[in-house]
DNA sequence: CTCGGTGTTTTGAGTTATTCAAAACAACTC
DNA sequence: GAGTTGTTTTGAATAACTCAAAACACCGAG
């Protein structure tokens, strides 16, 4: 019951509504399966959403996540060798930390100085939108094993 | 014929034998595959092999490109919502340009400055070993169609 | 408040990219 | 030239999605 409280559900249908999305069960519990600073797959959304609403399918579940990082309301990643990752993080565009030995994800604000990560050296004629940057490395837990 | 003779099959297997691999024909043909530039799937791998050697089986590309690129002969990308794609230019540690709307690839050299985004804002301590910058956007020919 | 249209979700099946395992085979070593 | 070990073949299985049709629910109109 940690978010369950009315007004969270409220502020989370209204955005939903500014996004021109219908307000439903699933979505909403969707929206509350995430904890800021988690990445969640959508086999461990389901396992959430399952335990409020047991007859929500998978299927349903990618539909959702579709529907909500395609409104902006969520943020997909896709580190190499990971399936989809989704987080509640969104409007700035952070870069992620990733365990190349565990696969955990954490964030990381944009890098030192400027954004200079928006800018190639030669953008070989395209035009450009999206600058993404991750990082790999080993996560504290992962260190002593290498 | 046009990267088959006899120099360029000896120094692959000269690279081959230096990473401690055997030297076999799948393996030459997979790296005689490769055009400077070209970032390919297994799948397009595959399908210029075969025409070398054709009792080849995509199976034995998936094993060749895990030890190539494990080796570090060859480099292996993952843009979200591709599948993988390796690339002959390997050592320098340069980005790439996607393009969102038809997954064309191309190189770009490290961004503008310093190599910043080597350094993030705070490693979360995680012990990192690569940066990896994506840019995304659309190429040339995509742009019209927006 | 009820009805209807449209957007969602369910149900069920199919696809793509990839991995696993065992047996046949081929490089390199001695 | 024979043996050992690493590769490739053959065959099957898996994970993560995507597609399509039918059942359903949200929400604006009346």
């Amino acid at each position: 019951m940690t978010s369950s409280i009315p007004a969270v559900r409220d502020e989370a249908s209204a955005r939903l509504r500014a996004a021109g999305l219908k307000v439903t069960e699933p979505r909403l519990a969707v929206l509350d399966a995430f904890t800021p600073g988690e990445h969640l797959g959508a086999d461990e959304v389901f396992r959430r959403v399952s335990r409020s609403l047991p007859t929500t399918s998978p299927q349903a579940i990618y539909g959702v996540l579709g529907a909500l990082s395609g409104a902006g309301l969520l943020r997909r990643i896709e580190p190499a060798g990971s399936p989809a990752l989704y987080e509640s993080r969104i409007g700035d565009n952070h870069h992620h930390l990733v365990c190349s030995s565990c696969g955990k994800v954490t964030d990381v604000d944009c890098v030192v100085g400027e954004p200079p990560c928006l800018a190639p050296s030669a953008t070989n004629g395209f035009v450009l939108h999206t600058a993404e940057v991750t990082f790999w490395g080993l996560c504290p837990e992962c260190q002593p094993a290498g």
